[in-house]
DNA sequence: AAAACTACCTGAGTGC
DNA sequence: TGCACTCAGGTAGTTT
């Protein structure tokens, strides 16, 4: 499911709900997520939530006594509810409130996790080898064509390891190369300057508006309220193999590179 | 050291 | 209906 838009909908729909609330009850349903779930989040409960922070995919939630680090791997999403809701299937975690709200981890595939840590959440093992923020002011062009200059990857795989920039994931990696006209298998190296500054500013805009737009829904995505995102129109390439490219009428074509499907216009595309 | 591959899981969809 | 098969938005860890 969630790439950065989908993440940052998810912390946007949360917040509201959560910040400077107290965790009443945690119930672990299923502690068998990604690592396994530890008895230690406990601690939570009668915790004042602090701070909801987004870095990469991953949600902070920040108290006084530690963080809760949350990653919705492909398939999790995460639901403001009642306690009197149903529970479905595959809610594994539970954070209740003392508003009577509570907060679900819904995860089918379970490639998820919650992890209780008191360390300085930079220095955490998942966060401090992470790259820069594809928004944020350090990603910027000059970097990316630095990065770029050492690599003879294919571009698409490159731009989606998050050692080089965060929260790109398959869709948008996609949707990015097609915007700045650049064939996902060229290797990295070999772009010229003006098409990496090019790929730079389609990134930051391609990400925005799919924030904007709530996310990209293709199967399950939901947001905090259980409400898909729009961006799927959007789309210009991706899960779109056979159909008219947007530009030139041909027909968008599929690939398997690193093991993921790579939607693009072989004439748009080069 | 970099690049490629594997593993973790369930569910939806397709073809027979 | 049911079975077998393919595919899926992520990423740490292992192998080449």
């Amino acid at each position: 499911m969630p790439e950065l838009p989908e993440v940052e909908t998810t912390r946007r729909g949360i917040e509201p709900h959560l910040l400077n609330q107290v965790v009443a009850d945690v119930i672990v349903r299923n502690a068998n997520l990604r690592w396994p779930v530890s008895p230690e989040i406990s601690e939570l409960i009668d915790q004042k939530i602090n701070q909801l922070e987004r870095r990469a995919k991953y949600i902070i939630i920040h108290t006084n006594k530690g963080k809760l680090l949350l990653h919705l791997g492909m398939s999790g999403s995460l639901r403001i509810c009642q306690s009197s809701d149903d529970h479905r299937k595959h809610d594994h975690l539970i954070i209740q409130l003392t508003s009577g709200k509570e907060m679900r981890l819904h995860d089918p595939r379970r490639f998820g996790c919650a992890l209780w840590t008191k360390e300085d959440i930079q220095q955490h093992a998942l966060i401090k080898n992470l790259g820069p923020e594809p928004l944020a002011d350090e990603f910027t062009a000059d970097y990316l064509a630095e990065q770029c200059a050492r690599s003879k990857a294919s571009i698409k795989s490159f731009i989606m390891q998050s050692k080089v920039v965060v929260g790109v994931g398959n869709i948008y990696a996609c949707e990015s190369l097609f915007r700045a006209g650049i064939h996902p298998t060229r290797a990295a190296n070999k772009v010229s300057s003006a098409r990496l500054d090019k790929l730079h500013r389609v990134i930051r805009e391609v990400l925005a508006e799919a924030i904007k737009q709530g996310g990209t829904t293709l199967r399950d995505f939901v947001n905090a309220s259980g409400q898909p995102g729009y961006f799927k129109q959007s789309l210009d390439v991706y899960d779109r193999e056979g159909d008219k490219c947007h530009q030139c009428q041909k027909p968008i074509k599929r690939i398997v590179l690193g093991q993921r499907s790579t939607y693009y216009c072989g004439h748009c595309q080069k």
